[in-house]
DNA sequence: CTTTCTATATTGTATTGCAAGGTAGTAAAA
DNA sequence: TTTTACTACCTTGCAATACAATATAGAAAG
């Protein structure tokens, strides 16, 4: 079992976390993704998640000069992004939680 | 963003584990997963869940007589099935971690 | 002028959860 | 006896998603 089944699902409200931290952009959110434990995240897994969120409306765009390579493509939240982050975060405690229970044996006689 | 794709991944070191504390059949699982906080797991998804490990050699079946309905299809794990519920366990850790850390914004000002 | 790093995007594939449907056994209610 | 409900198994087809592979291009360094 390889971590890149059990991320579906989790990318997409760590990324509107990231976003929600400090406006930036999709090659860094790689990078930071990579340092933050989650594997190497390649570009054909960021990008099409971008151009989603953008579509569906969770994040907006605006292009700025890079003083080191082409244009960047800096994203922020929308309302919509930020209460799609909050829903994301809840689900998540909910999911870890009863994750752990499991884990810790809890409920292992009860039937 | 609903926990159903959240879930992916994760269902199936989930499952390994229930088998792993307690032999059991497909039909309790469902029940069980409703217990621990999952939401409802319908059977579309257990049963191709456990057919799928089955053939990868993670568990093995045998058929016993129920005390109120048809015969059960009891699961336990192969010694493949013992090695990849540590691996789970190992890769949710670490998931789980990196997770954690980006909601509590470790890393928020590292570039 | 070639390489390397930055930075964007697209196409096609495999995996997986799940709704919807089907088959059957047991048992209690009507 | 018929009906209803619960148990218990399984299959088909669909939608969502991560990712490899590939393409394009600007900037900087050698």
């Amino acid at each position: 079992m390889s971590t890149t089944q059990m991320l579906k699902g989790l990318l997409e409200g760590c990324i509107l976390e990231i976003i929600n931290q400090q406006e930036t952009y999709a090659y860094e959110i790689t990078t930071k993704l990579g340092q933050l434990g989650f594997g190497e995240i390649s570009e054909g897994t960021i990008y099409p998640i971008m151009l989603r969120m953008q579509k569906n409306g969770l994040i907006s765009a605006t292009m700025r000069e890079s003083s080191s390579g082409p244009k960047r493509k800096y994203y922020s939240l929308t309302e919509a992004g930020e209460t799609a982050l909050e829903e994301f975060i809840e689900s998540w405690t909910q999911l870890r939680t009863a994750i752990e229970r499991l884990l810790k044996g809890e409920g292992k006689y009860d039937r």
